[in-house]
RNA sequence: GGAGAGGUGGCAGAGUGGUCUAUUGCGCGGGUUUGCUAAAUCCGUGAGUCUGUAAGGGCUCCGCAGGUUCAAAUCCUGUCCUCUCCGCCA
């Protein structure tokens, strides 16, 4: 959410800024109602001192008496403020509503557009993309779903009987993959400063709701369990995010580098039709995330760090990639500012294509007001929120798409990443 | 899963319906004393929010959510968490 006295002083920014994100708000209608929240509280507040001092009086009272009118005074006061809380309440939880419908501000550098067309894109990747049919031996390169079936390494029939469609068994070298790329991403997250973490893959709706995830909506994208305030995370930074909820850190601890390993779990609601063959897009996969909590002014620079960090883990696959800067109008809406990484994939569409890899979003403090999750300074009186930043370091799913794809040779074998080898125990997976 | 005990400020720990404001200690900040250190001593010291130029003042908060009452840390209900014991289990 917006700091609601932010909205007050800045109503002309917070709009423009919702029209270049394309979202509809009603910011008039909430300053409005925030203006009259603020009297009707000031007016609530006026009787509930007069309350309170009837009620003092009362253990003080000489006479029987004097004691009786007293509580009938105190009655009506009570009464009144009882009504007026009621109303207050009405008008808070509306207005609770209308806060969380206004996104996050965008960075001033995010390429202002409607959609992903205005997404500003860069390569920087160090790995060229691989010309198949004129150098690597002259051959057409097929997609992962042939690759894992003729290799036997993902049996997606097996998990449509089990789980129905989106569900998939891994097998063989493609377990090792899986096991190889977490230890890969693992590493090189801990010797960046990130605390290795294996988290719950479930976590409590209030927690989905502080790190701005909607359980149980039409549209939702998340996995309840029924019979419980539970439900399936979608990723990492859900119970990263709720590992500070409702805390105070003193600020010499941060910033606060979390690595976060967790099944993910997604609905993929309304993504059906879309072409989504194979791995790309399933209902359960493993995610390595990163995660940072931070002073206000090191965001920025923790955003840089996590994008670098998702570039390193690229490089060192040898995976070519382009960077994308996310238009305002393609924003989630707690996301200050977002990074993708998109790969390139040889099976993709008709000679390849570049599919989304990782997602890097610095929050600000945009999450962190959600969920009450501040710092302290020393020496300073009070409490400011956290900035809070998440980034994909390996999401195993879409990596092994990419890895299959360009790593496959002329005989139908796939070699595997130096950099895996060590973890898979062999160069070349082949049957 | 069953039974019991508990959750109070940065920490420890009192407080079982009103008596001045949640006692006190530690820690922290500052003053005094002192050749230095140490010690002693005094003052101050939770968060959120509203109002005010400010000084100040109001309201809310004792795990969380409700309830009873003129009045709740205190009584009642639910819930979450921690500890102890029992059962079950990889």
């Amino acid at each position: 959410m917006l700091d609601r006295k932010f909205i007050l002083e800045n109503a002309d920014a917070v709009k423009l800024n919702c029209a270049n994100r394309h979202v509809t708000a009603d910011v008039d209608g909430f300053v409005k109602l925030e203006t009259e929240r603020k009297a009707l509280q000031q007016d609530l507040e006026r009787l509930q001192t007069e309350a309170n001092a009837v009620s003092k009086s009362i253990g003080q009272a000489k006479t029987p008496e004097e004691r009786e009118s007293k509580k009938e005074e105190g009655r009506q006061l009570r009464e009144k403020s009882g009504e007026l809380r009621a109303k207050l309440d009405a008008v808070e939880e509306e207005l609770d509503r209308l806060q969380r419908s206004i996104p996050n501000m965008a960075h001033p550098d995010a390429p202002i557009g409607a959609d992903d067309t205005s997404n500003l894109r860069r390569s920087l990747g160090k790995t060229p993309i691989p010309q198949f049919l004129t150098e690597q031996g002259g051959f057409k390169a097929v997609d992962h779903v042939v690759l894992g079936e003729k290799l036997d390494l993902i049996d997606f029939e097996a998990g449509a009987r089990v789980a129905g469609a989106g569900f998939y068994f891994l097998k063989n070298e493609a377990v090792l993959l899986e096991l190889a790329l977490q230890r890969y991403a693992a590493g090189i997250l801990q010797t960046a400063g990130f605390t290795l973490t294996a988290t719950p893959d479930l976590a409590r709706n209030e927690v989905l709701q502080g790190t701005g995830y909607i359980p149980r909506g039409p549209e939702t994208q998340i996995y309840s369990i029924d019979g419980t305030d539970l439900s399936l995370v979608a990723t990492a930074e859900i119970p990263l995010g709720g590992m500070l909820a409702g805390q105070t850190v003193d600020a010499e601890t941060l910033p606060i580098r979390l690595c976060g390993i967790s099944h993910c779990f997604r609905t993929e609601a309304g993504a059906a039709g879309r072409a989504s063959r194979g791995l790309y897009r399933v209902h359960q996969f493993t995610k390595v995330e990163m995660f940072a909590f931070t002073l206000p002014e090191q965001s920025e620079a923790m955003h840089q760090e996590m994008l670098a960090l998702e570039c390193q883990i690229f490089d060192g696959l040898g995976i070519p990639y382009q960077v994308v800067d996310t238009a305002t109008g393609d924003l989630g809406g707690p996301a200050y500012r977002k990074f993708d990484l998109e790969a390139w994939m040889p099976g993709r569409g008709e000679a390849g294509e570049y599919g989304e890899v990782t997602s890097t979003s610095n929050c600000t403090d945009y999450q962190a007001r959600r969920l009450n999750a501040r710092f302290r300074m020393k020496g300073e009186k009070g409490t400011k929120f956290l900035h809070t930043l998440n980034g994909t370091a390996i999401a195993i799913s879409r990596a092994l798409v990419a890895i299959l794809e360009l790593y496959q040779q002329k005989d139908g074998s796939v070699s595997v990443p130096e950099v895996l080898r060590p973890f898979v125990g062999k160069d070349v997976i082949r049957r």
